[in-house]
Order: structure tokens, then C-alpha cells, then sequence
DNA sequence: TCTTGACATGTCTGTATGGACAGGTTGAGG
DNA sequence: CCTCAACCTGTCCATACAGACATGTCAAGA
């Protein structure tokens, strides 16, 4: 039931559509945290407002429905935020293939190392930029923006990936070279 | 079909039953990347059998299968590693939650992170010593032990989430002591 | 006026998945 | 000899999900 209480989440920072809703997933969530479909969000909309989690707070045009949390909403929301299943669901194929490098050949674990270590490179020049803009704008005092704490999130993690690539390419080394 | 790659991969490493790969995921492959029970596993390696990817290479007591790679399955393997999808399936459910943290009321919000911060120090301080009983063992020449890459990629997450759930009590300081 | 792209909501089908159901074997220790 | 835990393989069902299918609206610019 994740896929509900993302939707929680997201409509506690304001009301939005499913449209809306959909488009959110496109970005950071959506990359880093959990996938969602808008075939899967119009129907779980539907379900959460029958159990009352959510209610049409407003109809635009073109038939867009607008959704706003309702106490019991946001009290779900709080409960699953705090509740820490032993074993949480976890299904990443990146961090799989990590997982997996060492069923390679060492020549093929060292080149797909170097392209994982490029790739985060990469994507940590361009994130680097958009958090240091965000944190330019933003005044003392003033809540972060939301998606704040997820991009420094996205940007740790690369350079966390980053790190272990380089650090398992060193010790992959020894066993290449001997070859 | 991550699920076939994820067995694939653990064949790699050799033969193995369809009990061995379900204990596999009890381990840090069902935690940190892919989940799976036996219910997906068996009728999988049945399919993957069909496609010519695993044999049976040896039966033993109990009715045990053992499954072994075959070329089209390593091949399959490595083609899977090499190809990365714009955009790879994620679906984590601790990842999802950092996400939130900022629907959450300020107070709440700290709660939780130190929270997280504790948890991740309280894993660090099981999983370092671990690594390096590993490190200790490990004689320069010979391969890594299966599973070093991994554990590292654990600790380092857990080191990186530990930092991030820092920074964000840092951030959200300000907000929650002008309330 | 027309066309196009973004907005907007839904359903359907095949596959993935988790948890329950079901059943049988073997070895070690009492 | 007996018992129990671990070993071992499977199926079934309800739900989750992705991707295709289906439909229609609105605003801006050509």
C-alpha cells in the first residue's frame, strides 16, 4: 500500500489532481523513491476517497478533479511515517546490478564500474547546481522548499555511489592484473 | 524480469537449489535491492529452464534440483548488465519515506530524522565490523569474498543516509524553534 | 479557422508478486 | 525409536502494476 501513502505525502504539501499527481512522479520521487503510472493513481484516488482519506475539494476544466487530504489523511499519513516495517519493500534494479558486478568477468566488472562511476559523476554536476540555486533563494527562517532534504537525498546518494565504485574498482584491481 | 536477472546473477557464482537462492534473499540482496519469496522464485527458474537460460545439472535428497547457468543464461547476464533502461525500476519503500519527511509537521519531522539517524548508525555499527572481519581474512591476490561489493555498497548507503538525516536536522532547525 | 500540444480522466489485459495453502524428506539429538 | 527442525518443492488466489487502449477539452499560435 505505498503507492497510497505517497499519495498521502504528496497531497499534504496541497491539494493537486491525479493529473498533477501523475506529473510528480516524472520528477525525483519517481526516479528515486517509487514509480507510479497514472493507471494505477486514478484508481487508488478513487479508493482513497472511498475510505475517506481524500475528498474532490474542487472540479476545474476539463473534468480535473482536485483532491485535498482529510484528517483521517493525514493521520494514515502520520502512522505509516512513524511505523517501520522490519522489512520494508525494496525492488531497485540499480542497486541490483550492483549487487551483481561480481558475477562478471573481471574485465567486464571493471568497465561496468567505471561507467557507473561516470554516470554519477555526471549526474552529480547536474544536480549540484539546481541545490545550491534552490539554497541561494532561500531566506532564513523560511520553510525549505519541498523536495529540498529528497534532492540533497538524490545528491548524497550518487556521491555515495560514486565512492563505492571507485573504491571497488581499487579493489578489483589486484585481481584483473593478475590475469 | 529483474527477478531472472537477480537469479542469474546468484548462478553465477554456482550452482544452486531453488531453497539456496530463496535463502540468498533472506540476506542483503532482499533487503537493499530485490526482493523475492520462493512462490516467484520456483515457477520462475521453471520459465527460465523453458527459455534454456539455467539446467537442472544435479538432483539430490528431498527432491533438490540443482540449477545450474548455461552460455545462453550468462550471455542473458551479461547483455541485462550492460543495458541500462533510462529509466530502471525502483520501487523503495525507506526512500519513499525520506521523501515525506517534509509533509510531516516540524515536530514530527525531527523525530523521525533522529530516528533515521539513529538507525542507520546502530546498522553501520553491525555491518563495519563485519567488513572488515572479511578484510582481515582476504589474502592480496584472491578474488573478493561474493557479497564484499555489496556489503560495502550497504555500509556506504547507510553512512550516506546517516549524513543526509543530519544535514536535514540541521536544516530544519531554524523553522521548528521559530514555531 | 485550424492544428497541435498540453491538460485531463479513465479502463483493460497480461504479468508480477506476496502470503497462504499443501505436502513430503532427511538428519541429528534425545 | 522418535521427534523436531531444517530441508525442499510446489500451487493458488487476491492484489499490484505497466503499458496499451480509449476519449475528450482547452489555449495558443499559425
Amino acid at each position: 500500500m505505498s503507492l497510497r501513502h505517497a499519495l498521502l505525502g504528496l497531497l499534504a504539501q496541497g491539494p493537486a489532481s491525479g493529473y498533477d499527481l501523475t506529473r510528480a512522479f516524472d520528477g525525483g520521487i519517481g526516479r528515486y523513491a517509487w514509480q507510479a503510472g497514472h493507471s494505477r493513481i486514478y484508481p487508488e484516488l478513487a479508493k482513497m476517497t472511498e475510505a475517506g482519506q481524500v475528498v474532490v475539494d474542487e472540479t476545474g476544466p476539463r473534468g480535473r478533479k482536485s483532491y485535498a487530504l482529510t484528517e483521517d489523511g493525514r493521520a494514515e499519513l502520520r502512522r505509516w511515517m512513524f511505523h517501520w516495517p522490519e522489512q520494508a519493500t525494496v525492488r531497485d534494479e540499480t542497486v541490483l546490478r550492483m549487487f551483481l558486478v561480481q558475477s562478471l568477468e573481471p574485465d567486464d566488472a571493471r568497465t561496468l564500474l567505471e561507467g557507473i562511476a561516470a554516470h554519477c559523476a555526471a549526474e552529480i554536476e547536474e544536480l549540484r547546481p539546481l541545490m545550491e540555486a534552490e539554497d541561494a533563494e532561500h531566506r532564513e527562517g523560511d520553510p525549505l522548499p519541498f523536495g529540498r532534504l529528497a534532492g540533497e537525498y538524490g545528491l548524497r546518494q550518487y556521491e555515495a555511489v560514486h565512492g563505492w565504485a571507485t573504491w571497488s574498482l581499487e579493489r578489483l584491481v589486484g585481481v584483473g592484473a593478475a590475469r
